[in-house]
This record gives structure tokens, sequence and C-alpha cells, in this order.
DNA sequence: AAGACGAAAGTGGTTGA
DNA sequence: TCAACAACTTTCGTCTT
């Protein structure tokens, strides 16, 4: 793991170090400095809600998703912690230092209000959608610096919270597209609404967001359409040779993925109509035809 | 009859003068 | 601010299976 001693957002020194999770992140502020080591989670694996519940995990000793970050019944005011052991004059700085953040939140202040309504659509939204523990930790770790930026100010917080799950999925490699995130947001968040939103925190916060890449789609659409994994890893190679020729750039990554599933299960023998395909992917029939067949035409699938 | 194909026209967003 | 532009959609007529 690098060795960073600043927060490059804040200048915080104050980084907390999350093995579990792979990450560093600043505890003032939230960014994550560094999250190379990737918790997929049950992110891959569960592609119904039933299963995302059956697999979803439980529990957490110290969580950002919860507004008071679960230290309210852990500290009092006579330096001990819940077992009436005293802390270490270091332990004892830190504890206070939180715990002033911490009463900040608490008390009736409105980024408080503002926090607790945003996390309880996050929580709602995420169990809909089956997003793994570790991202909502890291949406809701994003949500909190950007309300200390004062961006949520005058904004609907539903656009902003959405906004801000994609940046976390698109970060992670996790193919959620924005019609997707919007479909599970309340009436009060537009897909247009939330693009916007997302676009100019993206530039308030200087984050480079990486393209999604349209073979994170395959397995969830391989699932909806009930392919076997052959298929996949043939429509992944398909893809992979896509990429190199150039084919993709700037086309719409769903489209594509579902093209190359198509092509797969047609050369396997486990064809679906086209129909069938641009209901599993949301797109049209007229793009699976157009990336269909811009594949066909470009790619040696004898080698395949 | 259902599926695949492709042309044509329309939509919403991006880009660059 | 506006026009050109690319990707995608909708619609529809025509082949193919």
């Amino acid at each position: 793991m690098t060795e960073k001693s600043k927060c490059s957002d804040c200048g915080s020194k104050r980084l907390k170090e999350d093995y579990g999770r792979g990450e560093v992140y600043c505890e003032d502020c939230g960014l994550v400095l560094d999250d190379k080591i990737i918790d997929e989670g049950m992110e891959w694996r569960a592609f119904t809600h039933e299963e995302s519940q059956e697999k979803a995990r439980t529990g957490s000793s110290h969580s950002y998703t919860r507004v008071d970050k679960n230290l309210s019944t852990e500290i009092d005011q006579f330096g001990r912690d819940s077992r009436g052991k005293k802390l270490s004059s270091e332990k004892k700085a830190k504890m206070n230092s939180i715990t002033r953040w911490h009463k900040r939140l608490i008390y009736s202040d409105s980024k408080a209000r503002n926090l607790s309504v945003a996390l309880s659509q996050l929580k709602r939204m995420s169990s809909v959608l089956g997003l793994s523990q570790s991202v909502m930790e890291e949406t809701s770790r994003l949500y909190r610096r950007i309300l200390e930026k004062g961006l949520v100010k005058g904004r609907v917080i539903e656009e902003i919270l959405v906004a801000t799950l994609y940046i976390v999925c698109r970060k992670r490699g996790i193919p959620r597209t924005l019609e997707e995130l919007s479909d599970v947001a309340g009436s009060g968040a537009s897909e247009k609404a939330i693009g916007r939103t997302y676009r100019m925190l993206k530039s308030e916060l200087n984050l480079d967001v990486p393209l999604p890449d349209p073979a994170e789609f395959v397995p969830r659409y391989a699932a909806k359409l009930e392919l076997s994994g052959t298929i996949q890893q043939k429509a992944k190679r398909i893809l992979k040779e896509a990429k190199e020729k150039r084919i993709v750039s700037g086309k719409g990554p769903t489209g594509v993925a579902a093209a190359a599933l198509y092509l797969a299960a047609k050369m396997e023998g486990e064809k679906r109509t086209q129909k069938e395909v641009s209901e599993a992917a949301s797109v049209t029939e007229v793009t699976i035809r157009n990336r269909y067949r811009e594949l066909k035409e470009n790619i040696a699938l004898e080698k395949i």
C-alpha cells in the first residue's frame, strides 16, 4: 500500500486504513485515497433481488452509513470507552476530535437532517439494487464530502445522492446505467437531472471517472437471458477483440455488450431473439443489429 | 407467422465556431 | 448561441426461416 500522509483534498493528516476494504481514506472528508484492492463483494454473483437479499451482509462495527457513525453509544464524556477502560491520551485526542465532528452532525443542524434523509434513501436504493455494503459506505463518505463542500445547497438531495452513487459504481466498474439508477430513485430525480448533477460533481470535485466497459454488463444480461458461462466467456472474448479494433469507442456500452451476447449465443446454438436480448439490455433491436453487424464485419470469429 | 434486416425520419445531447 | 454531428430510437416495408 502506498504511503501517503496527507489528504490530497482537504490536507488533513488523519488518514485511516481499512484493510478489510483495501482502502485508505481521509477521516475528515471521506476521500478515498487508495482503493486498489477492490472489494467486488457479492456484486458479480447477485443478479436478482432475492439473491442479493440472501447474500447481503449483516452488521458493521463502524459504519459511515449511519448518521452518528455508530459512535454515540461508544464514547462518554469521561474519556472511557464502552467497556469503561481509560483511553490513552493519544486515543483520547482522536476521540475528542471525532466527537466534536460527530456532535456537529447530531445536533439539529441542517446538514445532519440532510444527511439522515440521504442515508435512508441510500439504504432503500441499495437494497433494491443489490449493492454491497462497501459501495454504500463509499457512497456515504463521498456524499458527506459533497455536503461539507456546500454543494448540496439549493439542490435536490436525491439528485446529488443518486449522482454520487453513480460515480461510485463507475469508479468500481459496477455496471449500473444512469437509467437504472434513476428508475429506483424517487420521482424527485429524473435521469436528466441526475446526469446534469453528475457532470457538475465530476468537475467540482475534479474526479476522473472511468468509462464503462461493455464487458461489465455481460454477466448481468446473460443472467437475465439465462445464458451459460461459456457464452459469457465467448462474449467477453468478442468484446476484447472489438476493443482492440476500436469499433467500440463512442458507442453505448450496453448496446455493444448486448450485441456481443447475441452473437455469442447464436454461435453456440443457444440462440436468443434480438427482441429478447434488446429487452434484457434496454436497447432497441435496431441498435443490436447495428452493433452486431459491426462486430461480425470486423472480427475474425473463427478464432473465437 | 415470427424473426431478421435495413432505410428513413425523429430525438436529445455534445461540440466547436 | 447556434448549427453540425453522432448515437440511438421509432416506425415501417421487405426478405428469410
